[in-house]
DNA sequence: CCTTAATCGAGACGGTACGTCGTGTCTTTAT
DNA sequence: ATAAAGACACGACGTACCGTCTCGATTAAGG
C-alpha cells in the first residue's frame, strides 16, 4: 500500500471493490472480507460505516445510480411519461435482479432498510413525478382529469414488475405499454 | 418415538415443520437442522429429498397452496377475472413477503429454481388460464377478440405487484384493478 | 445374486470382504457399509453377528491366521525358539501394523475385547508355549533351570515390540534375537 | 469472557481441555467441539493450529510432559541406566494406554505424525542416550564395549513395551529389567 | 515541529450454521 | 425365519463466514 486512504477516497475504492463484487458474485454471495481485500482494506473499516451488508450495498449503487425524481416535461403527455419509465429503467441495466431481490429480502426483516430500498426501486406513495406529468397534461388540455391512483401508478408498475421478473425492458416494451395499456385508459378530452 | 416414518407420512412431517419455522422465524432464518429437529428426524433425510434449502420451501409451500391453474367458467367476463385473480391471491394470505423475496433472489441465481418458483406466483407464458377465459369471452360475443399479450397478462401482473410489494390484495383492490385498468382495454363490440 | 446364502458361506464371503477392504483402506477406514457391499450383503446381517466393527476384524482376522499355540519340538532349544518366533511372526505378514493398533486401541474401552485381541498377538501370560520349549530343554539337560518369567518371555516381547513397530521382522533379526539377547541369559551346566 | 486470549494463553487453555477431556472420556471419544466448548474457543481456532486430532492431542502431551532426550551421569552404569529408564516411564503415569495406542494407530497411517508420536515414545534409533550411557562406561572401564544396537537398545524396548502392554512399570520391574535381561548381556572386563 | 488522538490495515478470535459422512436400527420385500 | 435392500434417526465432522476485538503503523491535527 503506498499511502494509506481515508474519508471519501476510502470509500470511493470500498464503492468500486463492491461493484466488482456485484458483478462477479452477485449479491448473494458478495462476502464483507472479499470486499475488504479488494478494496486493499479491513472487516472493520467497512463495519465502522455501514453495520450491515445490505446498507453497504444500498449504498454502493446509490453512489452510481441516477435519481428518477424529476418529472420530465416536454410538452406532451406521451413524450413525459416514455422519458419517466425510460430514466426508470436506464440505471438498472447494470444490477442484477438477484440484487434487488436480495435486497427486497434482507429488507423485509430489516424494516429500517425498506425505504432506502424502495426509494432505489421507485415504489413511491402518491405517484411521485408521474402524478406531476399528469397533472400537467390536465392544463395542457390533453387530459380532462387526473385518473384514480392505481392507474397513475401502473406505467411504473408494470416496468417495475417486467423488471424484477426478467431483468430488462427495452425501449419498445416501454412504448408498448405506454400505448397499449396507459394512454387509453386515460379520460380523453371530448371531440 | 412411536414407530419409524417413511415415505408420504414423514414429509408431511417435515412439510408442517417448514410451516412451523416459516412462521416462526421467516424464510432468512429458517435452517435445515431446526427443520429437522422440529419434524423429529435429520438433516440427511432433509438433503436426500431437497438439496437446496430453497428446494424444501417450494416443496412446504406447494404441498399448502391451491393451485390455480384451472380456467374458471361463470358465463361472464368480469366475473372470471375476478375469480381467476382472487384464487391466485387466496393461498398467499400465509406466506411471508419476505418468504417470496428470499425464494427470488435465490431463483435468480439458480436457474433450475426459477421454473418451480414462476409457478408458484403464478408468472405463466402465454397467459395461461387468461387467455382461455378471454377466448370463452370471444366466443360469447362480450368483446370482439383476444387482445395483446401485455393486456392479457395485466390483471395478474397488477396483482401479483400489489402482493409482493405489500403482501396482501383485497377483493376490493381486484375489483378495482378489473373495473378501471382491464375491462376498459378491451375492444367491446359496436353498439 | 444367483442365490441368496447363509451359514457359513455367507460368512466367508463377509470375512473375505474384510480382508478386501483392510487391503484397500486399512482398518481405521473400514466401513461397515463397505464390507456389506462389497461381500454383496447388508449391513444387518453384519450386525447380526459381530455387534462392532472390531468384532467382525478380530474373526476375519482368526479365520486366516495360524495360532501359534503349539510349542514345536525338534530336539534343540535354539530351533524350537526359533520356530516358535518364526510361526508367531509370520501370520502377521499380511496385517498392516495400523490394524493392530487400531485393534488395541478399541480393545482399551472394551474390556471383552481385550482378551481376543491379546490372544491374537501372542501377549500371553505364564509364557505360553515358550514356557514348555525351556522345560524341554531342562530336561535335555541343555540348561539348568527355567530362567526368571520376565526371561522367559522376553523373546517373544522384542518379536512383538519389533512387529508392532516397524511392521515386519526377518528370519534373520530373530535369529540375532535368539543368540543376542535370549540365549546368553540361560543358566548353562557347568561344564 | 474476561478478555479475548490470544497466542500462547489460548493455547494453554486449549492443553488443560485436552487433558480434562482424555480423563474423561479418552482419546477414542475425544471430540475437537467438546475440547472447543470446554476451553471456551471454537472448533476453527483448533484447526489452525492443528489439523487432526491427532496433532492437538500431541501437543497436549508434549506441553505436559518430561522430554527424556539427556543422558543421565550418575558414574554408575547401572544408576544410569535405571535413572534413564524411570525418566522414560515417569511422565507416562497419568496417560492412558488407550490414548497412546489411539494416537499409534493414526500415526501408523499419517506418515508425518509418525515422528512426533515416536518421540513422544522415546522411540530413537541408534539408542540416543543409552548410547551415550554406555559409551561412558566403556570409557570407565565398566565394560569393554558397546554391545550390538539390539541390546543398546533393548531395555528401553522391554520398558516401553511394558508400558504399552499393561500401562505402567514399577521402579521394581524396573530394576529386574535391568538387572536380569539388560547387564548380564554386557561384556564385563576380565577379572 | 512535535505530540496526541484517531483510524487504518491486518489478522485472529468466539461463534453459528453449513452440508456430508458413518453408525447402528428398523421396515419392507423376497426367498 | 432370515437374507437383501435401503431408508431412518443420530451425532460428529471439518469448513465457511460472520461480526468483534486486539495490535501495531500511519496520518492528520493541535499546542
Amino acid at each position: 500500500m503506498a499511502t494509506r486512504r481515508r474519508g471519501r477516497a476510502l470509500e470511493s475504492a470500498i464503492f468500486a471493490a463492491v461493484w466488482d463484487e456485484l458483478r462477479s458474485v452477485g449479491y448473494a454471495d458478495l462476502q464483507m472480507g472479499r470486499v475488504a481485500d479488494r478494496a486493499g482494506t479491513s472487516k472493520p473499516v467497512l463495519y465502522r460505516r455501514w453495520p450491515r451488508r445490505a446498507d453497504l450495498v444500498v449504498g454502493a449503487l446509490r453512489d452510481r445510480l441516477p435519481d428518477a425524481r424529476e418529472a420530465p416535461d416536454t410538452g406532451n403527455l406521451r413524450s413525459d411519461v416514455i422519458e419517466l419509465l425510460t430514466s426508470v429503467t436506464s440505471g438498472y441495466a447494470e444490477i442484477e435482479t438477484a440484487t434487488l431481490w436480495g435486497l427486497l429480502a434482507e429488507a423485509a426483516r430489516e424494516p429500517d432498510l425498506l425505504s432506502s430500498v424502495r426509494t432505489l426501486l421507485s415504489i413511491v406513495d402518491e405517484g411521485g413525478p408521474m402524478r406531476v406529468v399528469l397533472e400537467r397534461a390536465v392544463v395542457r388540455g390533453e387530459i380532462k382529469a387526473v385518473p384514480p391512483a392505481l392507474v397513475v401508478s401502473l406505467p411504473v408498475d408494470l416496468v417495475r414488475n417486467q423488471l424484477l421478473l426478467t431483468g430488462t425492458v427495452s425501449a419498445q416494451q416501454i412504448a408498448e405499454t405506454v400505448d397499449t395499456a396507459f394512454l387509453p385508459l386515460l379520460p380523453r378530452p371530448a371531440g
